[in-house]
Order: C-alpha cells, then structure tokens, then sequence
DNA sequence: CTACTCAGGCTGCTTGAGTC
DNA sequence: GACTCAAGCAGCCTGAGTAG
C-alpha cells in the first residue's frame, strides 16, 4: 500500500487562486502584508485541504531545522525532569526538542542516536556528560555543531567548552559547615563509586568541606557498594559519644542511613545528623524527612538552553566558554536539625 | 557489455528582487 | 501596497557520456 500523497504549498496555491509565495508569506511571514481577501482564501485553501507545512523542506531553504538533540544516559529520575524542563524552554526559544537515551552508557546506542541527530541536521546539541564518550563528542565539536554539556565535569578543555554543571561539589562542603555548626565529632561520606564522576565531585567538596570547617572533626570517606550500614552506623555509635554527620551520596543512601538508624533507635537528630543530595521525594515523605539539596531543574535547563542559542546564533560573550555552575538549594528537615 | 563519472532534475519551501 | 518570479537550499536519483 503507498502512503497517500501529503498536500503541498502548491496545490493550497492552485485551491486559493494565488502564487505559492504567497501563500507561504500568509501562512508563515506574518511581517509580509497580503488583502484580507488573499489570506481569507489562502487559510480557507490550507484548511479544507488539511495542508501542513513540511518542516524538512523548510529547513532545507531556510538551511535551519528549529531541531535541538539531546541526549542523556536514561528516561528515568533526574534524567528525566531534566529532559521535561530543556523541552519546555526549548520550545520557547522557538525550538523542538529531540530527546534521545544512550541506554545505560551503551557506546553503540549512543553513536546511534548520534549519527541520527547529526543526520537529521539538528541547529544543536545538548548531552550529558556521563551519556557521552571524549572522542565522539570531540567529533561533534570538530563538526561545527553547536554543542553544549550538561554535567561534563573534567573534560578536556577543547571539547568541554561552556558546560553547565550541577554544584554538587558546593552542596557537600556546605553539608560539612552545616554538620560541624550543628557539633558533630565526626562526619562521614557515604559515597559510591559506581558512579564515579559524581563521586568524585561530591568528595571534592567533602574535602573541601573538611579542609575549611572541620578543624578537630574526624573524617571517614565510605563505600556504600557492598556495606552492611546497620553495622556501620553501630560501630560508630559506640566509637563516638557526640553527635556523628553523614553526608549521603543521595537520597536513597541517605534512607537506607535513615532506615538502619531507626532499627537500632539511634536518635535522630540528637546523635546522628544526615544530609541527602537529589531532594528526592523519598526525602519529604521519610521519618523524619531528610535534609537534602534540591536540584534547580529549571535554572539548569535555562542556562543550557540560553548557552546553546548563544552557539547556535555564533554570539561569543566574554567568558562565554568557562563551565558555568548551577548551584544547588538546602532543604533543612529532621535529619539535622528537631522540627 | 560493464563500470564509472558527471550533469541535471527533482523534492517543498523560503525569500530578495521585481512587477503591476 | 499587494502580489509574483525565480534562485537557492541538500541530497538523492536518473540518464547520458566515456573508458576499458
């Protein structure tokens, strides 16, 4: 069966008695002035005809296709809204939004959907850094598509240029202020290394945390991968007679800290205080509800989508290149502090 | 006859220049 | 002012021409 043939400019042009320019200035130049007549006929044409405008020939003459790609590790969590959030400012920059998975780091997957974005001519794109291996996004770079990542943390520079990255590093060393201001003896970080790069920003700022407000603390860095917690959190009741800080990885370590400690009847917070990172929905309906870093979707969304104009309309700023941080806001509940 | 190159046509639409 | 003409966009397809 052959798929029926769509209806052209042409054939509105022919229904409305008028040249095909004008029928494309009435329907898609609204700066052109036509008699009321003309676009009376001409809507009236694209209307009874069912006409849609074909967006592939349009990008063809105007050499512009309004396509943005993008593409993220998965669909789900914080992937997700954060896909939800680009659409919507994609599309009022006058944009549509491709969103592409690279299937769980899949290197094929993603050279895939990457080839299919590049193919499709897309005005730009946008990828998350763990979605994205160095030498094919130096490609894209190299091919002159406007290019912006989203949490591309250590990237050499001549492909990481004006990445917009989560201030992850900057919410555990605020966690380190707010746990030795609050008297702990000891603080923690619950880490996990299957998550590397994210990992390794979070200890940054631990560290860092650590270096500037734990003067007299002690420290322990600790993978979750694998750890009993109830028997972690024990040991280190009975080492430590004040209070104890843990800085989770995120929300879902920092509710299994949370589930383990209430098995045990550890108070909280009078001896273990907890800081979750993601401000899940796990943080708010938890008991008590964890304090936790909530993650300014729409900021980071703006940012990218702002950078990626920039790109694509060739406007270079002062300092455009430099990786900008999004940074992160503290949810303060009953994990550190009595409510 | 086969294999290859190359020019021109085609697609649907946009848009600057020109006409009435 | 209102409208039309025609070039041009990228890439695929087709047919003519040429070499071996």
């Amino acid at each position: 069966m052959t798929k029926p043939k769509q209806v052209t400019i042409v054939e509105v042009a022919e229904a409305a008695g008028v040249s095909i320019a004008t029928v494309s200035n009435v329907l898609n130049r609204g700066g052109i002035r036509s008699s009321k007549e003309t676009i009376r006929k001409v809507e009236l044409a694209a209307e009874q005809l069912g006409y849609r405008r074909n967006t592939m020939a349009a990008g063809l003459s105007r050499n512009k296709t309004y396509e943005i790609g993008l593409i993220i590790p998965a669909m789900a969590g914080y992937y997700g809204q954060l896909a939800e959030h680009l659409q919507i400012e994609a599309h009022h920059a006058g944009y549509h939004l491709s969103v592409f998975s690279s299937g769980g780091f899949d290197p094929d997957i993603e050279r895939r959907h990457l080839e299919v974005l590049l193919q499709r001519r897309v005005d730009g794109l946008i990828c998350h850094g763990l979605a994205m291996g160095f030498e094919t996004t130096r490609s894209i770079v190299n091919s002159g598509t406007p290019l912006v990542l989203i949490n591309g943390w250590g990237w050499p520079e001549d492909i990481a240029t004006g990445a917009v990255n989560l201030g992850f590093a900057g919410a555990c060393l605020q966690s380190v202020k707010v746990l030795a201001d609050h008297g702990c003896e000891a603080i923690c970080y619950l880490g996990s290394k299957r998550s590397k790069v994210i990992d390794e920003q979070r200890l940054i700022g631990f560290n860092a945390g650590m270096a500037q407000f734990g003067g007299g603390v002690s420290q322990e860095i600790v993978d979750t991968m694998g750890l009993d917690i109830e028997a972690y959190l024990r040991d280190l009741m009975q080492q430590h007679a004040k209070p104890v800080g843990i800085v989770a990885f995120d929300d879902h370590v920092a509710l299994r800290v949370l589930s383990a400690a209430n098995k045990l009847h550890i108070d909280i917070p009078g001896r273990l205080k907890l800081i979750g990172i993601n401000n899940d929905y796990i943080a708010k309906e938890s008991y008590p509800g964890i304090s936790s870093w909530d993650i300014p979707y729409i900021d980071q969304a703006q940012m990218a989508i702002n950078k990626l104009m920039h790109k694509i309309a060739n406007k270079t700023e002062s300092g455009e290149d430099r990786e900008i941080e999004v940074p992160l806001t503290f949810i303060e509940r009953g994990t550190t502090k009595l409510q």
